[in-house]
DNA sequence: CGAAATTCATTCGCATGCTAATGGTTTCCG
DNA sequence: CGGAAACCATTAGCATGCGAATGAATTTCG
């Protein structure tokens, strides 16, 4: 748990607690980060075209289900309504994609990849497939194995 | 379609990678990043005052370590000074901590706890440790262990 | 000593990422 | 049918987070 084995009167584990015993370093949120910033670093320097982490993973998940909605492409990417609107703005600045009313339901915007965006892609995905394998590259194909596991049961 | 049926007689994953093969849901970025938004939701919840992942680290080192140059306190909490900057005049807007010149290097700020920001710090580390607890409350106490081995040689 | 290299703090621009609030549309169900 | 509930897209505000550029101060080294 969290207090040490010492005994006090309270029993209350918030004031056992000593905050000198505290180390920032051993605490999963801050490695977490840490791990985060090295793969963005390599992710940033091996995808090219201008891409960044949301921008290709709704490019490929466009790329894999085809036309999608707004708010369904930001469910199939881990992102908000507030935040893929500003990723989807931006991949169509770009002309990678387009919307279109849905004309099944006046809600919906539909997202799709144009050509150019659908060229992209192709090339991205391998290049994602190569990144995801230089961030694991400090661990053996085993310990990728266990890493990814335990990491998806956190997320 | 784009993958094709051509089979990969080499083996070399650069040249005959198929991007239908790819699935986004298991690359360690992704993955990565959704546990990233489960810890600061975690966060969030737990740590009060105000505080954030990286306004707390700011309070723990300096809690630990004293007054600090502004990049210092950077490095030592894993933020570029473009970063560590906007995060230290927040917390001196809130009166957490103040700068000062360091008197002997006129480069520069040296930071420090206010007796405000000590008492604060007093009370997030505790509740910060719990928040870590929390974060790894679906593994168990060996699979922790192997998780934050494994992702501190990530990061 | 003194020029070059380094360090430090700052600023700008861009991109995430979240909450909360808003208004329009559709679905659910009594 | 019709109102409540749910869903969708948008906006505003706040806080990270990084690269690149700038100018001042210090350190390094020939």
């Amino acid at each position: 748990m969290v207090g040490g084995g010492d005994l006090n009167e309270t029993g209350d584990p918030l004031e056992e607690f000593d905050p000198s015993a505290y180390r920032l370093e051993d605490q999963a949120g801050f490695i977490l980060r840490q791990a985060s910033q090295r793969h963005a670093a390599i992710f940033a320097e091996g995808i090219g075209d201008g891409l960044t982490p949301t921008r290709f993973a709704a490019l490929a998940k466009l790329f894999e289900l085809g036309a999608l909605s707004q708010n369904e492409l930001g469910r199939q990417t881990a992102m908000d309504g507030a935040t893929i609107k500003g990723v989807v703005d931006r991949l169509r600045a770009r002309a990678l994609v387009r919307t279109r009313p849905d004309p099944s339901d006046g809600r919906r915007h539909l997202v799709e990849l144009t050509r150019k965006g659908r060229e992209i892609a192709a090339r991205a995905i391998p290049a994602a497939a190569l990144i995801t394998e230089k961030t694991l590259e400090p661990l053996s194909a085993r310990e990728r194995e266990t890493f990814l596991e335990l990491l998806r049961r956190l997320g």
